[in-house]
DNA sequence: TTGACAAACTTGTTTGAACAAGTTATTATT
DNA sequence: AATAATAACTTGTTCAAACAAGTTTGTCAA
């Protein structure tokens, strides 16, 4: 399928330890010996385990081996940039997407603050509340860059914007810059999530970045307290 | 100094950025350009651009080049994994720490669910309140494995733990899976922090493992929702 | 049995090379 | 001048090799 060596190669070693044919804190098989398993040469072994201790299945020891984690990750999301529609539709939940703000606007000193678009620059202004169970869950608050995404209807926000922006205008993400903080509840959290005033909520600040480095947009994810989690793994410098 | 050279170059790349000698959204010199300029081999570059497109300074782009990313990461501890006296001594914060509980207790089963250590095993049990300009901020509740950290005492935790760990100890610490969370204010912070049973605190649980893969420590850190944020840059996949 | 030493492992770093594949600039053709 | 083919870039993947450095094992001598 996909014909790169080594994501087989991490694709192979992770589901065996996932399936505990490589049991937690034993070693892996050593670089030499799985170089002869998969008929490969050392570098392209070591690639296959370099991402695979970046999202923290294993650890390598020098002088000793490749140790698997006494707990590999379970959410294969780990602190990953997903969209919402990816993970609702991975996970089967139903969801419901209502778009109460869908507008342009024109970047002021505040808006630029807070989005790190540039003053005067023009955006799309995307505000979508997601409803799990019939519960109000997440306010969704869109800042895209006009000149990138031009073509944004209302209609494409109300299934997957990522899957128009990457397939339908070709355009390649890179990654995003995530800030996770508390804050009280906003006059559009209070409106929209129906939440008083006084309370918090979790939000999530997205700024994320084109593979040519340039920031196409911004985006708030407001959860109510209670139902938000955010996994990821860091390592020891 | 540090004798491995695609550490010094992605040092030195990143400083460069960071004083905008590379400028955002502009192009890096060629890979070959580089092996040049440092006199190295083509890996070796590439290694080095490896680590600063994993951080968010630059992306590349097949058969265009490598991109500085608009705007590249401002705090150094991206996601990252540092302890508190770490951070305190970088920014030159002055921090007070009490400690109104050390002990060792056995795990029985409820806290074998939460803190992922076998039922049966014994374990510190350290709680650590952080008081910054007079205002108590965050409590830490530290659990540690007996059979890996033996000799810890109080004054140590008055101290740096990580500190004592990774050079009195000789234990090398490879990452820590991150949980963050909100959650209504426990007994604990209720008593310590002085925060109202029905008000939401933010809650990060970190699960730490040696570089054997084994557990050793888990701890939660509990911060007031004012003023807390946590930063990291995810990479699409 | 104990200790010291050497050999045989392990992973970590670096080099050089070759080819694949995407993008840009040049050139030739119409 | 516009277009198409080509060449000259760029990064992406993989290989083979050598050496460094940490850990374990085995051997031999005291």
């Amino acid at each position: 399928m996909t014909k790169n060596k080594y994501f087989e190669i991490y694709q192979s070693i992770k589901t065996a330890i996932t399936n505990g044919v490589y049991a937690p804190e034993s070693k892996l098989p050593s670089e030499h010996t799985l170089c002869q398993l998969y008929d490969v040469s050392r570098n392209t072994i070591r690639r296959a385990l370099e991402v695979l201790a970046q999202e923290g299945f294993v650890t390598s020891v020098h002088g000793k081996g490749v140790f698997v984690m006494a707990k590999p990750p379970l959410h294969l999301l780990v602190g990953g940039l997903q969209s919402f529609s990816e993970v609702s539709a991975q996970t089967g939940i139903h969801v419901e997407t209502t778009i109460p703000v869908f507008e342009t606007m024109v970047v002021d000193s505040q808006l630029a603050q807070k989005t790190g678009f540039h003053i005067g620059s023009h955006v799309f202004h995307v505000v979508r509340i997601r409803t799990i169970d019939h519960v109000k869950a997440i306010l969704d608050e869109n800042f895209f860059d006009c000149t990138l995404v031009p073509t944004l209807t209302r209609s494409i926000c109300e299934q997957s914007i990522y899957d128009f922006i990457e397939h339908t205008l070709q355009l390649k993400i890179n990654g995003a810059q995530k800030a996770i903080c508390m804050e009280q509840a906003s006059p559009l959290d209070q409106t929209y999530l129906e939440i008083p005033s006084h309370q918090f909520v979790a939000v999530i600040k997205n700024t994320v970045y084109l593979e040519t480095g340039q920031q196409f947009e911004y985006t708030e994810s407001h959860h109510l307290p209670e139902k938000f989690t955010f996994h990821t793994f860091a390592r020891r410098a």
